[in-house]
DNA sequence: GGTAGGATGGGCT
DNA sequence: GCCCATCCTACCC
């Protein structure tokens, strides 16, 4: 049985569409903390006016338009924070959100830090859910995923699944495009 | 089972 | 000043 493998930077380096539908089974590390990645979207930027890359390249934006393999993390609504990996090539934006995470190591830590979630289904099917629960903060903006301290890794067994596609959650612009990905059946998924 | 409303701050016009 | 890639609580079936 293979080793649990840390994915390399040419993994990201490919379109958004297919690393957000990719990372779905990947396990997202945090110290004591991990789960596997059941939920996505893909924001490309380009003409994707739901893109936050989409108006340029701004302070905020600036990480999009980098290397790949590294996070981007903003806060929404003046209190919570989503999770970003940044994909395409460097000079190309592209992200994908992180929405949705099925716990598997440190759940005792994300009941502490999540008190709202009376199930364990709960703890971590958001993005601003799963930020806390993994102890993730903006301090992370910039950070690469294949050095840590937030990793992405292969799990060393895979257990095959379907891919199920649905527009964004939450968003007004380009609002009907399928961009969403989830594992089809998963009950850690923020919505069926 | 469902949903309306409020919390709260940074980014952009 | 307005707009959010959200979540929780209260309240109503």
């Amino acid at each position: 049985m293979p080793a649990p493998e840390i994915l390399p930077r040419k993994f990201y380096a490919r379109s958004t569409v297919e690393v957000a539908k990719d990372l779905l089974g990947k396990e997202l590390v945090h110290g004591e903390t991990a789960g596997i990645i059941v939920e996505t979207e893909a924001y490309p930027g380009g003409d994707d006016l739901a893109s936050h890359s989409a108006r340029g390249l701004t302070d905020r934006t600036r990480v999009i338009f980098g290397p790949p393999g590294h996070v981007y993390v903003y806060l929404i609504y003046g209190i919570y924070q989503c999770l970003n990996i940044v994909a395409e090539p460097a000079g190309h934006p592209g992200c994908v959100l992180i929405r949705a995470i099925e716990p598997t190591r440190g759940i005792e830590i994300m009941q502490e830090r999540r008190p709202a979630a009376k199930r364990k289904e709960a703890l971590a099917n958001g993005p601003g859910k799963l930020t806390l629960a993994f102890g993730i903060t903006r301090t992370f903006y910039g950070s690469d995923v294949t050095k840590g301290p937030l990793l992405v890794q292969r799990r060393a067994k895979e257990t095959p699944f379907k891919i199920q596609t649905t527009p964004r959650i939450g968003i007004t612009h380009c609002a009907e495009r399928p961009l969403r990905f989830l594992i089809e059946g998963n009950p850690f998924v923020s919505r069926g």
